[in-house]
RNA sequence: UGACCCAUGGUGUAAUGGUAGCACUGCAGUUUUUGGUACUGUAUGUCGAGGUUCGAAUCCUUGUGGGUCAACCA
């Protein structure tokens, strides 16, 4: 078990949970567990659905139940067998495995329809003729109750047959729905004569065109949970004025004689700030090539955080640190991140790269000499490997490692000031060279205490600042991907925020292209993810060549320095 | 001016009638071959008013505040 899991092993039971061991201890539906988790497949799975996948994934696997996988494909003008692809993917990279309980929606088409033909013969649906604005018009407000349907007397015969060639395609989309007939005057909007039945001229993404009608959400989602048995049904808050239609549905379908039923419990969705969760703006900033397709890694998406370098494990743990009420609250970023660095601090190799190079000379090392340095891999680890670095009379460091003239806590490298280089030497600096137009530094020139190299006795000097650095003549060129925030108002999914490309920050992504990295970390394979010195934790991008190194940085590290500065 | 749901530090959560705790963030330190990491300390909270009780974040009443619902979306 990972120290990650050990973290969060004792946390107490969530609301849910506790739900779930009373219907335990009652015996309800014969002590099975079964969750699902249900996706629309018409966008990519984002941090979000983590959450969810979590919840019915968890709770399965924590009560010995099974969680199914079912895709609630209702509606094929907005599916499509893409978003059914990098769903299954998603899931299984976060590492959640439904086995051969792959369901969806259009599995039941048959069965729906029977059910609905059924709720026609006992009177309790009707074919409505009216257009969508009538019907609206007659839904009524919150405040005030609907009027009902002239059709709503249609006879069973006459119900029959409409609904029969509604689905032949003998009628124009928009022109026949089949409502439910329940009550018009409830308080409750969804109570007053739901539609569970339009007609939709589209191919469907697994039916083709079997089909003429389709039925809404609120029809076939407790429908669908019934007929696999599920115990319980985990969605978000906002179903739950939705859960007494779940309830009515269940109830003209359930065996009288077997107490099974399945039970609606909806928890808070996840908000972050500075974040957009909307499915529907992700894919519009997809279409608009706001940014490059749904695994950007500036996107929210699992995939995004996947190719930006976030592991399942921070994920999951974060789900966890975030808990689930059914308080709408908004989760600041910064914990998401302190998740991923938590666990990067855990497993990432520590190499050096230095971003920003300028050259340093040490004048006393003999030129052409090369030493291997031994570096430790992770010194969070005591069992850590090591691997060697080229240590060279030519290196580069950090530009914003060296300065001139030097605030009083700078503890880096400055005239007549001594450093130690990272798994290296101490240098002290004894003078620059400049640009003669500029006056921009372009060398600086050092000097090396040749007993103070990492493990020999003279190391034991103390000094101030430690420098990462690169040897000139073995290091690799690279770019580095640096993303920042998408949006810069602190929560994009705000009404108030009407358009949100305004909120779009035009800097979230920058490109460095004068990177230099050691040999170790162009080496490939055990190096996917790793922290670069000082700088942040990388993983190495799938537009990596092995003639042009690509790295994204998944998260910066807390910067002191920074909070230094602002002090100095 | 309806129905349903909710209210604990800046943020997210725990305490299920019995000491308001944890994490993130903030601030201040200690250690360190990077100022990262790790560790320590510290600040800030039960929405208001009544009640029940020996005792209330918890139960009741009421007020206030927030969310959801009027798609042929899910």
């Amino acid at each position: 078990m990972s120290p990650i899991d050990e973290s969060t092993e004792k946390r107490s039971l969530n609301f849910i949970e506790t739900f779930v061991e009373n219907d335990l201890k009652e015996g309800k539906n014969d002590n099975r567990i079964h969750t699902r988790f249900p996706p629309e497949p018409n966008g990519y799975l984002h941090i979000g659905h983590a959450k969810a996948i979590c919840l019915d994934f968890g709770i399965a696997q924590q009560y010995g139940g099974k969680c199914n996988l079912r895709f609630d494909d209702t509606n094929p003008t907005k599916e499509d067998t893409e978003y059914v692809d990098s769903i299954m993917e998603d899931i299984h990279w976060l590492g959640f495995d439904w086995e051969d309980r792959l369901f969806y929606a259009s599995d039941y088409f048959q069965k729906l329809y029977d059910f609905a033909v059924v709720l026609i013969k006992e009177g309790k649906a009707y074919i409505d003729d009216q257009s969508a604005e009538e019907i609206s018009k007659q839904k009524g407000t919150p405040t005030q109750a609907g009027t009902e349907s002239p059709f709503r007397k249609r006879s069973v015969e006459e119900n029959l047959d409409l609904f029969n060639r509604m689905n032949k395609g003998e009628f124009a989309e928009g022109t026949r729905v089949l409502r439910a007939k329940i009550d018009m005057a409830s308080s409750n909007m969804h109570f007053r004569d739901p539609i569970i039945y339009r007609i939709i001229n589209y191919p469907h993404h697994r039916t083709g065109s079997t089909w003429k009608v389709y039925p809404m959400y609120d029809f076939a989602h407790g429908e669908c949970d019934f007929f696999e048995g599920i115990t319980h049904s985990l969605c978000t808050l906002e179903f739950e004025v939705h859960r007494p239609l779940y309830d009515w549905f269940v109830d003209q379908l359930k065996d009288p004689n077997n107490s099974y039923r399945p039970r609606q419990i909806e928890f808070n969705r996840l908000n972050l700030t500075y974040t957009m969760m909307s499915k529907r703006k992700l894919l519009q900033l997809v279409q608009e090539n706001l940014v490059n397709g749904w695994d950007d890694p500036r996107m929210p998406t699992i995939c995004g955080l996947r190719r930006r370098g976030y592991t399942p494990e921070s994920i999951k743990n974060f789900v966890n640190k975030i808990g689930y009420t059914k308080f709408d609250g908004i989760i600041d970023v910064s914990l998401l991140e302190y998740t991923i660095r938590e666990h990067l601090n855990q497993i990432a190799t520590r190499v050096s790269a230095v971003i920003d190079p300028i050259k340093l000379i040490i004048t006393n090392y003999p030129e052409g000499k090369v030493e291997m340095m031994e570096a430790v891999d992770n010194p969070e680890d005591e069992n850590s490997a090591v691997h060697e670095i080229p240590f060279s009379r030519e290196i580069y460091i950090e530009r914003d490692d060296f300065m001139e003239n030097p605030p009083k806590k700078y503890f880096r490298l400055s005239p007549d000031n001594e450093v130690r280089l990272k798994n290296a030497y101490i240098i002290k600096c004894m003078g620059v060279k400049k640009n003669d137009a500029t006056g921009e530094i372009e060398e600086i020139y050092c000097e090396y205490d040749a007993d103070t190299k990492s493990g020999m006795a003279g190391s034991e000097r103390k000094v101030k600042g430690t420098l990462h650095w690169v040897s000139v003549e073995h290091s690799v060129s690279a770019e580095v991907r640096v993303y920042d925030r998408l949006f810069m108002v602190e929560n994009p999914s705000d009404e108030s925020v009407s358009d949100f490309r305004e909120a779009l920050n035009p800097d979230s992504l920058k490109v460095l292209q004068n990177c230099r990295v050691e040999p170790y970390a162009a080496s490939g394979k055990p190096l996917d993810r790793f922290q670069f010195q000082r700088i942040g934790y990388f993983n190495v991008d799938k537009d990596s060549t092995p003639d042009h190194l690509v790295f994204n940085r998944t998260v910066p590290l807390k910067d002191a320095w920074g909070k230094m500065k602002d002090k100095v």
